[in-house]
DNA sequence: GTGAATCCGTGTCCGGCGGACACAGTTATT
DNA sequence: AATAACTGTGTCCGCCGGACACGGATTCAC
């Protein structure tokens, strides 16, 4: 990678540091010159260049000239670019949704929740590059998860699988966020793909009949054949759920 | 980005490239040296090197010195990096499973259609990092998804739906696959998470209490659990379509 | 009030990255 | 034999993440 990434202390300490981080509180020095920065601002000036031009644009450099600082002088704040990015992870997902009175409708409550986690994720598409592979939580994701175990609180379902039910539509939002991610900006990256696959099937089509049976069978726009997809698979999961919790009552 | 990244033609024309690249036929020359190289194996190269280092180790540089050839050489076969990329997935999700004789058993077949895909990430956890986005597909990658959308070929589900479910499992196999990423040589960053995670919860465990009460409810080891947010979710999802189809008969 | 300890932000340097481009050597056509 | 096409190579560029030494600012102990 273009990481001259340092490779000691790989794993639980960087975890931990990363942790402390993300949790604080940060240790105040005693002495020394005022600092200019603090996390939050840093954690700010990622998002809005992540926001305007993706997370690739997101560089030590970029961000430090757009806090009229050298990049150096993030290092006195950040560990590296991992922790940047976790940091600017937890910002984007703030502020949660306003929350309703807990009401035993688990079912509208966790749809709501996917609906304002899927529009989290339209906002700053990055999100879907910066949450890869396993990585440290901070108190705004972890909220969010509260938010949906807390939503199967009066339900017979046990922790572990409250916690199955949130990352199973965490998931699907993931899921349906990639299909639609970029398609605002670069005018349908989505809509050019679809016809560039629409090429290739027209082409190997012979290959693959239930593919394209089904491909051409919903030659509606894009956009549509993505709300319904949310639809789809936001409907069975709940379904699936409701399944479940009727058997153990 | 690290990327010196070429950013003319962006956009259909990019993707209409990688098309080409990976679905064939390849141009051959008529005058001039013989090749030295193919996409094959300039394919498993660059999977040979994600597979041992992960995908951050995977430079033209490396792959080229994997060859014995100079990067350079490289771009004779391949546009650019990500193109690169997209010939190692398509590379890697190679071979599919054995084809079973067609049955009318739609929910047996999709489930053992998610168990072997989870394998697949299980044996390349770098898929995770390089599936993100909307990207074009290879012949292997739509050959997988062929299976899924054929398996529910009897059934009365539209062909959009069909596509979404497949979909819709895909998404499960990916969050499970990012869960357990690196549990393997990395002798259990996830067990490692799962301890920072836990003493996070110590400290500000007050403000989270669903989520504390679930996290020590299932206090398994961690890749119990994984096995069990595997089977829950993946029960959910084929009963939430069963639910779709006994209504439709 | 003054010296020492501490911490700030900066400048410079490194190896590695993706990629452009000119070049000499190899090959099939004419 | 001349030519046109194509090969892999070497060199160059700007950018990346990060290490490290430095001078100036700030606050403490005395």
């Amino acid at each position: 990678m273009a990481e001259g990434t340092r490779d000691g202390d790989s794993g639980e300490a960087r975890h931990a540091a990363t942790a402390r981080l993300l949790w604080g509180p940060q240790p105040q020095p005693a002495r020394g010159p005022r600092r200019t920065l603090d996390l939050a601002r840093i954690a700010r000036a990622g998002v809005a260049v992540a926001d305007a031009e993706g997370l690739a644009a997101v560089s030590m450099q970029r961000v430090a000239s757009q806090l009229d600082v050298t990049k150096m002088a993030l290092y006195r704040y950040v560990p590296g670019k991992a922790e940047l990015v976790a940091l600017m992870v937890d910002a984007a997902l703030a502020p949660l949704p306003p929350e309703d009175e807990p009401r035993p409708d688990w079912r509208g409550q966790l749809a709501a929740w996917a609906q304002h986690l899927l529009h989290g994720f339209g906002r700053h598409p990055w999100l879907l590059d910066a949450t890869v592979g396993p990585r440290m939580m901070g108190p705004v994701e972890l909220a969010w998860l509260e938010r949906a175990v807390a939503a199967l609180d009066g339900t017979p379902l046990t922790g572990a699988e409250r916690l199955d039910a949130a990352v199973l539509l965490t998931g699907h939002v993931r899921t349906l966020a990639q299909q639609g991610a970029a398609a605002g900006p670069g005018g349908g990256a989505e809509a050019q793909l679809h016809a560039v696959l629409g090429g290739v099937l027209r082409d190997h089509g012979d290959r693959f009949p239930a593919v394209t049976t089904a491909f051409h069978a919903a030659a509606t726009a894009p956009a549509a054949a993505r709300d319904q997809a949310w639809e789809f698979g936001l409907h069975r999961i709940l379904d699936g759920l409701e399944t479940l919790i009727a058997e153990r009552s």
